[in-house]
DNA sequence: ACTCTTTGTGGGAACGTTCCCAATATGAAC
DNA sequence: GTTCATATTGGGAACGTTCCCACAAAGAGT
């Protein structure tokens, strides 16, 4: 808290020119100012610690500079490494990032919303929890979705591709001999995944001509509480283990609390029952056994991102954009092979 | 992008009153305003569909009520806790948080030293592992350092103390009967970990009357990565099983890593070694075994940091404050009782 | 010498909001 | 009726910076 002022007045006093060449010198356009100029003002810049106001220069220029990037869960390394890829890849445009954690929760969300829309961020790159899609479309500022909305078609989004994501684990598994395969999703959003991963798994299991157990779509939250929740379903279910020999789950989280909360009844993962994860976070090789999981290919999606949020505040009335990227799997040791018995 | 420009002017003359008036409508602070006024100027916004311009409203009143957090992992939940717990603090008061990520690099550092100094927020809370303290006392915007730095005598400090932390985990081995106890911190920063926990490592050797084998003193990142090199380091210590029979590391994330990476060579955290971590972030329970640490209260750390701040908003020329939390041990399998051995 | 182009500089106004102060009206107390 | 206090409103200026446009000077070409 200076209490002398110092604004580009007093440099251009000092410095002997107007406040327009100081405003030349200190600004990103620029603009021509000869060498000797740019030094006394320089020089008075130094001597009188002069520091920028960017709160006045995005008045003016009606830019910040700054993104926010929402994402639901700091804790979950997904998210945190997405923002990671966002930063790297904005950073170099001149953007800041910083990033709003919404804890999935919806007032949350809105109270970032309230930001972007009055003039605060010029992009957001969000994931979101709200069923109100068109509050994202009407910020009035670019967006970017993270993560497949069948409501949002409007919306520049970026994302793994859910259904392929969710086949290959459950290819994995049937290859692997698993025949009753049991979903944990989430029912965050009516609308999310639930109907992706839900379809992606009824239909495999239609195309292989087996069974379809309702009891066996779990719907948990998903963090570690949802993964908690998940084994403690899964024991409630009657007969379980005769109606499920593995478990595909939404998230990393979920399967590895799931997982920890099963060894305490002595059911073991990759002995006892199988366990596929999602999104290969760096826990999921550090657990015991290590998680087989569907990679996302999380920096890609994240430079993706950001590369669409550039491009959409460029032109913001070009055609919106879609970008899917394959999960892959990641075989670790949380998978028993039955093919032996059979 | 709205085509059309909408401030309060236009929503002044729609209502057919003043700006003033408008302002006193939307403004925090208000005025007093007839109920009659109200309503017209609520319905002239409505059907403007007017925004309120906060980066304008911030320039005339020099606040702009974020506040950024600075931490250098977001995917390690010791931060993450502690920027939500700051969030819970900060967010009724009127303040929103963002997190700019610094991923325990000088130059991420600068960037967001740089928006805080040029009026972009109303404060910084922040963990950081320059060496130049001047900086951010300097700043010019109130500022609240999470974790202790013994050079930042004169900046509001909140964190764990770090001489009792080391200290009962340290008693816990020894009583459990371990007499060769090796610690791996981090050499991040040259005052800040390593002569803390040191000291308080060396300090209790001595109190006990044991030896101090410079060599179990390991100096790692306080990451995954750390945690694998801490586990070579040790394996690649000569005739290591004789001279070592715990570690005491500088956070869960490390010890996690060495632990499993420990497995691979059949040495087992629990069995054939004692672990001990630091922070106790929510994976810590969820390893096998579970790992014993001391639990650093981050909700507490968060919320002190928030009121600190606020305070230091308030008055800018207070008196310093430091609050250290003591650390507390959470019990769990990844240390051996050694005592029947005796 | 004259014309055209480029470089460099300065002043004014814009950006959108808030706050200060003056003016007016109303109500209560004497 | 007079005085005082409060509620309400409006206009001007401030906040700090950027950009537009005008002007002057210098250099190159004819």
């Amino acid at each position: 808290m200076n209490k002398q002022k110092i604004s580009i007045h007093e440099v251009a006093r000092l410095a002997g020119v107007s406040k327009s060449t100081v405003s030349r010198v200190i600004s990103d356009k620029g603009g021509s100012v000869s060498h000797e100029t740019l030094e006394r003002v320089h020089k008075a810049i130094e001597q009188l610690g002069y520091r920028r106001n960017i709160v006045a220069a995005g008045l003016r220029t009606q830019k910040t500079y700054m993104v926010l990037v929402m994402i639901p869960d700091v804790a979950n390394p997904f998210w945190s490494e997405i923002a990671r890829a966002v930063q790297d890849t904005l950073e170099p445009e001149g953007y800041s990032v910083v990033i709003g954690s919404t804890c999935w929760s919806e007032e949350r969300e809105s109270r970032y919303y309230e930001l972007a829309q009055m003039a605060r961020f010029d992009g957001v790159i969000l994931n979101s929890v709200t069923d109100n899609i068109d509050l994202i479309k009407n910020l009035g500022v670019p967006a970017v979705l993270i993560g497949e909305r069948t409501a949002a078609q409007n919306i520049d989004t970026v994302g793994t591709d859910t259904l392929q994501a969710t086949r290959i684990g459950m290819e994995y598994l049937y290859e692997t001999g698993h025949r009753k395969i049991a979903l944990a999703t989430s029912d965050h959003g009516s609308e999310r995944y639930l109907s992706l991963r839900a379809r992606a798994y009824k239909d495999f299991l239609h195309e292989k001509g087996l069974p379809l157990d309702p009891a066996l779509l779990f719907s948990v939250n998903l963090d570690a509480e949802g993964g908690q929740a998940l084994a403690k379903q899964l024991l409630g279910l009657q007969d379980w283990t005769a109606r499920v020999d593995s478990l595909l789950c939404g998230n990393d989280i979920v399967a590895i609390t799931a997982m920890n909360e099963l060894r305490k009844y002595g059911i073991i993962a990759g002995i006892d029952i199988s366990i596929v994860g999602m999104d290969d976070v760096p826990a999921s090789s550090q657990t015991y056994p290590p998680l087989t999981t569907v990679r996302k290919p999380r920096e890609r999606i994240g430079v993706a991102a950001a590369q669409l949020l550039l491009k959409r505040i460029c032109d913001p009335l070009g055609p919106v954009e879609k970008h899917l990227f394959p999960g892959e799997l990641a075989i670790r040791d949380s998978v028993i092979d039955r093919r032996k018995k059979r």
